[in-house]
RNA sequence: GGCCCGAUGGCGGAGUGGUUACGUAGAGGACUGCAAAUCCUCGCACGCCGGUUCGAUUCCGGCUCGGGCCUCCA
């Protein structure tokens, strides 16, 4: 597995073979998600699904977060009249909806943000114990200096971060590179009491605490894109590591790429967006969405267009066909060689294409969380059958007379309302487009 | 400006110091009433310039181009 924090691959060997733990950065729910937000959620829902097949199916424990307090929250109630909390359960229920289309596990645990204020308070409390933080005009912030390995996981030093001075700085920072843990909330803006007066959490010490809560002082695997690696992950490293007394946070470190629309990553504030949503309304199954994501290494950027989502579909076809309605079988260890290589994806896809047994292929899919459906549902699901099998009848009438002009309007009648005839030696069958 | 990635055929993409996967798209053939599906065959690539080497797409250096982070961001 890489690890971005050594640059490098790395033998994966877990802390606690019962209890691997991994975290991932989830979702502030304050939008729908794009497809680009759908990588990391696959990504790291494929890996769990080899671990939990290396490891046994209780030897991993999973928290992704969900961030429901926010500013981005804040103004998008503020906007629409109403309570934050309508914001964030409505863009929840809708990314959940989402990454269960892509065929995403639920994590084993899903902190919210607002339900663990606690241990943020505590944490924060006492990192001002410890001289690490310090409070300021109702600011609590964390002192970047006082921690001498900052900024080792993005590789900067403190000097070329200000040199960026993009940032800017508040005049209660002792520092510029300074960071927020806790921020005062105006009276009609969603807060909590705390030793520091009323206020709301920073984003980086909610993740740090809710670690701590759930998964420990040091995980296995910490995961979420590319773009988290500064300053997010690094102010969680800080926090966390001198909270406790230097202990690492996370033991691997793993980042996927940004999938990109046209040369440029895809993001809310490029505005250069395309959501599972719009796909699936499309008529795009989710299956074909997730084979897409993970068609490139998930290191790597990945260019979504519409014939990668042509191509996905395809791929996907010839899978469905050759597994057929096929039960699962043994695991193809070529696909487990792939996967086990810093999860190698499309190594995994390719040799997925060269199973010739059903149930074998079907198995080996499932890793990958493909092929999770049957192949009649995937070629022939939601559609009128009966309506089908009566033309298919007719058709056949008219070609045991000869009649090949009415065979083939009826069937591309039917091509128009897109189900394909083929015609095999057993007879007529028939699919989606 | 600082730090960091990447550059493989029409497209996606793996991988390797020497014979360059696989998929998808395309071409030809078989099959078919015609198609579709399937099977067979085929074509097409390693950004540029140097270096190391018997030999480099693979290692090293430079260049060009593209991207990311340095501000919320998956």
């Amino acid at each position: 597995l890489h690890d971005t924090m050594a640059r490098e691959k790395r033998l994966f060997v877990p802390l606690n073979r019962q209890r691997i733990t991994m975290y991932v950065c989830g979702p502030t729910v304050y939008g729908r998600a794009h497809i680009g937000n759908a990588r990391p959620p696959v990504v790291f829902d494929t890996l769990a699904r080899l671990i939990r097949h290396q490891f046994g199916d209780h030897s991993l424990v999973y928290a992704r977060n969900v961030t429901d307090v926010d500013d981005k929250i804040i103004a998008s109630a503020r906007d629409e009249g109403v309570d934050p909390s309508v914001i964030t359960e409505r863009y929840e229920q809708n990314y959940l909806e989402d990454m269960r289309a892509l065929g995403v596990r639920d994590p084993d645990i899903a902190p919210h943000a607002t339900r663990e204020i606690a241990g943020m308070v505590t944490m924060i409390e006492r990192l001002v114990g410890l001289g690490h933080a310090y409070e300021a005009q109702g600011h609590v912030l964390f002192s970047v200096t006082s921690d001498r390995s900052y900024g080792q996981l993005s590789r900067r030093d403190r000097d070329s971060m200000i040199a960026g001075a993009r940032v800017e700085i508040a005049p209660y920072k002792r520092d510029p590179a300074d960071f927020v843990l806790w921020k005062p909330s105006e009276p009609e803006v969603i807060g909590w009491d705390s030793p520091w007066g009323r206020g709301r959490p920073g984003w980086h010490v909610e993740c740090s605490a809710m670690i701590e809560r759930h998964l420990g002082e040091t995980i296995d695997i910490h995961g979420g894109g590319l773009d988290l690696v500064f300053p997010h992950h690094e102010n969680e490293i800080a926090q966390s590591r001198c909270a406790h007394a230097r202990a690492p946070l996370a033991r691997f470190w793993v980042h996927n790429g940004f999938v990109d629309m046209g040369a440029e990553k895809m993001s809310k504030s490029l505005g250069n967006v395309i959501t599972p949503a719009e796909l699936l309304a499309q008529g795009h199954h989710g299956e074909t969405l997730r084979l897409a994501l993970l068609s490139a290494h998930y290191r790597s950027p990945l260019p979504w267009t519409e014939s990668l989502v042509t191509q996905a579909k395809a791929i996907l076809d010839g899978l469905y066909r050759r597994a057929s309605d096929a039960d699962s079988g043994p695991l193809d260890p070529g696909v487990i060689e792939a996967l086990g290589d810093d999860l190698n994806t499309p190594l995994a896809l390719s040799r997925l294409s060269a199973i010739e047994d059903p149930a074998t292929l079907k198995a080996s899919a499932a890793l990958l969380g493909l092929l999770q459906g049957t192949a009649s549902d995937w070629f022939q699901g939601g559609s009128d059958a009966a309506a089908v099998e009566q033309r298919i009848a007719e058709r056949a009438e008219a070609k045991k007379n000869r009649d090949f002009a009415a065979a083939d309007r009826i069937r591309d009648e039917l091509k128009a309302a897109g189900i394909v005839l083929e015609d095999g030696p057993a007879g007529t069958t028939w699919r989606k487009e």
